[in-house]
RNA sequence: GUGAGUGUAGCUCAGCUGGUUAGAGCAUCUGACUGUGGCUCAGAGGGUCGGGGGUUCGAAUCCCCUCACUCACCCCA
């Protein structure tokens, strides 16, 4: 085979894009509910969008963009999230002009340049959602409940919510040096990842599944005691909120983002049925960043849901693929004529018609009738061009009924039966 | 970037320690049944055995290299 899609990307065909369009209108049904507004953003950026934002240090930006020279020299990065791209556009249009909170949604392709995996691939695609303009814990609240119904209505259960607050500008660095202090002596202790992240981010030491590392940072101190008055009022009041909307969460310290541009909330959905890539959907407060674009200083909060990660958990309810309401078999260039004039006809009038186009034995014509799963099927041969009349075959019951060879006589059969 | 596993028909896979024209099931097409599908039966088409090299009288099978895919690590949606 000479052409194959590039490595970690994927062609999505029928009949599984059934399972994605389901997803899509359930999502943008509950959006619809809360007021949010769909939003087309491009897949790349000025790489610099990406960089000063998800942070030169992280991941992503390290190892995994998708980043090229476009003919006129400039460096673009393909989008590897969502977030970014959005509030590069909230500033651009000015956005924020607008009663808060602002509220706006996406779906669409990102792009890391990953090893594949089970549930990872190279072109991935996120619903995501924004709201901007809004500090209060409620919009939190919100947003996380929002996302549990999304989750919900599409069919996924057994979900685990994780949240916590991973403290703003003012209280993170007091933090971070106090786990510095911590960690700072058992260093050797830890495994060569985390020796690294030690001097760039060691929030993420916590986060680390070796259990060496797990062990050694047994008594590493809490995030949440941490937290300014402020962090720590926000996050009470999220509980709280998420309590009266029923949500259940289960509270994770160590939860750690790996973009740099997240404050206060975090939260992570992961389910324990999908094994190694297990986080469906995740977010958080990022409530600094339209400053750092230069915007007015406007707090914001979102997530995104990966697509790929939830489709495998709901793909057992995908439903029959439906076939034509009527299949016309021609026996002979002059019925082939009519037949080809009636689908034409009948299309117009709204209903999905076929016909056979290539001249085979009725015998052939039948079973690929049968194969197609039509749900009508007419025979038009030598005596129903004579006499104008046909017999109108249902193939689940096997019945036929006559019928005129005339449009409005036959919607009323098709219609009636389906 | 690191590690492991797998590559044989459109799909799922047999093919034992090297030995004739490489098989099965499903799918496709045709016929049995001049104008009525599903069931059954018969037949047909479809393969550079991932690619290259080596060992050998002989390689899908053994060895080396390479490519692709998969899973895991890392990290994330």
């Amino acid at each position: 085979m000479k052409y194959k899609t590039l490595k970690g990307l994927q062609d999505i065909l029928p009949p599984d894009i059934s399972v994605w369009q389901h997803i899509e209108a359930g999502a943008r049904d509950i959006f619809k509910n809360y007021g949010f507004q769909e939003i087309r953003l491009p897949v790349m950026e000025s790489t610099d969008v990406f960089i000063r934002s998800i942070g030169e240090t992280s991941d992503i930006v390290e190892k995994e963009m998708y980043t090229f020279q476009d003919k006129g020299g400039r460096s673009v990065t393909l989008r590897p999230e969502g977030t970014a791209p959005f509030v590069r556009a909230y500033v651009e249009h000015h956005l924020y002009n607008n009663p808060a909170p602002q509220k706006y949604y996406y779906m669409g392709p990102m792009f890391r340049y990953e090893r594949p995996q089970a549930f990872r691939y190279r072109q991935f695609y996120q619903i995501g959602a924004e709201a901007m303009g809004i500090d209060d814990p409620k919009l939190d609240a919100e947003i996380i409940s929002m996302l549990a119904l999304i989750l919900g209505s599409i069919g996924l259960v057994g979900l685990n919510f994780e949240i916590t607050s991973i403290g703003c500008k003012n209280c993170r660095p007091g933090y971070r040096s106090a786990l510095k202090k911590f960690l700072n002596d058992k260093i050797d202790k830890f495994c060569k990842d985390c020796q690294r992240r030690f001097d760039i981010n060691p929030l993420r030491i916590l986060d680390c599944k070796v259990p060496s590392c797990i062990e050694s940072r047994q008594g590493s101190p809490p995030v949440l005691d941490f937290l300014c008055t402020e962090c720590e009022g926000h996050f009470k009041s999220l509980k709280k909120y998420l309590d009266i909307l029923s949500v259940s969460y289960t509270i994770n310290p160590n939860l750690v983002r790996g973009l740099d541009y997240y404050t206060k909330t975090a939260f992570e959905v992961s389910s324990e049925s999908l094994g190694s890539q297990k986080a469906v959907a995740a977010g958080g407060r990022y409530d600094s960043m339209v400053d750092e674009f230069g915007g007015p200083s406007t707090p914001g909060i979102g997530f995104a849901i990966g697509m790929e990660r939830i489709i495998p958990l709901i793909k057992d309810s995908l439903s029959e693929p439906a076939g034509p309401d009527l299949l016309f078999c021609p026996l002979g260039d002059e019925a082939a004529v009519k037949a080809f004039l009636l689908t034409g006809q009948l299309r117009a009038e709204g209903l999905w018609v076929e016909m056979n186009l290539e001249s085979t034995s009725l015998r052939s014509q039948m079973r690929k009738a049968n194969r197609i799963g039509a749900k009508n099927v007419i025979v038009l041969g030598e005596d129903e061009l004579k006499t104008g009349e046909i017999s109108i075959k249902d193939m689940v019951s096997g019945e036929q009924n006559k019928s005129l060879l005339e449009v409005n006589q036959l919607i009323k059969i098709i219609r009636k039966e389906t």
